[in-house]
DNA sequence: CATAAATGAAACCTTTTGGTTGCACAAATA
DNA sequence: TATTTGTGCAACCAAAAGGTTTCATTTATG
């Protein structure tokens, strides 16, 4: 199963375990022995981080090694990027806007009082 | 109610309501009619969205236009950013480790097979 | 070998999500 | 004024999320 990686990032203890795994690779046990819910609980956090791509599980010997995935982050801040794109470009259209009345008031024939422009 | 940004956004239509406003602020029936869904369905994502502050809701007359606060992605794009520098400070440790192996190699005398050191 | 450790997964439960229909109400309009 | 329009909200529902306990299986280890 594929997953979004923003639903990926919805839960807290999920973006905790992104941070705790970022430092250093740990298998299963250990990551949820750092959390007060169960280690059921935290795997499956783990299977959904995983099936999002934002971490990959390593079999080694009888443990699995949770490895992150910051890669998958780009989709994240090139969303946000693009949103930013989006809004500045509403801004740069107002300005035009407003740079295209400015201009028009300046050679345009100052109208009289309730004056109408042809 | 304030509710977490990264839980607003989770969800894909939530996301596109965003997209939608950005370019212009839209009154709530607007933005319902660019879906399939009624219009109480997207009124309830505009709730979440305002209940963490990614969204605006300004009266005017008898309708409600939504206004996109893209300010609020800055909590998105700044969790990003300081898990890499998590992410990028764990290689530099790593690389640390790796140049004072390779120091050691050089200042230590070459030592026999099965030889041991100290 | 017997046992402990690490894990995956099933069964179950409660709360949250995302959706619906229906109704009330204020603002605009014929 | 009567009616339409835009909206908020309650009641309800099914599915998903997040959690639990329990059990099976594989790998290490005394």
């Amino acid at each position: 199963m594929t997953r979004d990686v923003f639903q990926g990032l919805a839960d807290p203890t999920r973006r905790e375990i992104l941070t705790m795994i970022a430092h250093k690779s740990l298998n299963v046990n250990s990551v949820a022995s750092n959390f007060d819910v169960s280690r059921t609980a935290i795997y499956k956090h783990l299977k959904i981080l995983s099936e999002c791509g934002l971490v990959v599980l390593q079999q080694q010997g009888r443990e699995r090694y949770c490895e992150a995935r910051p890669e998958k982050l780009n989709e994240v801040s090139d969303w946000v990027e693009q949103y930013r794109q989006i809004w500045t470009k509403r801004f740069d259209a107002l300005d035009a806007y407003l740079m295209k009345i400015q201009a028009q008031k300046k050679t345009t024939a100052k109208p009289k009082k309730h004056g109408r422009k042809k």
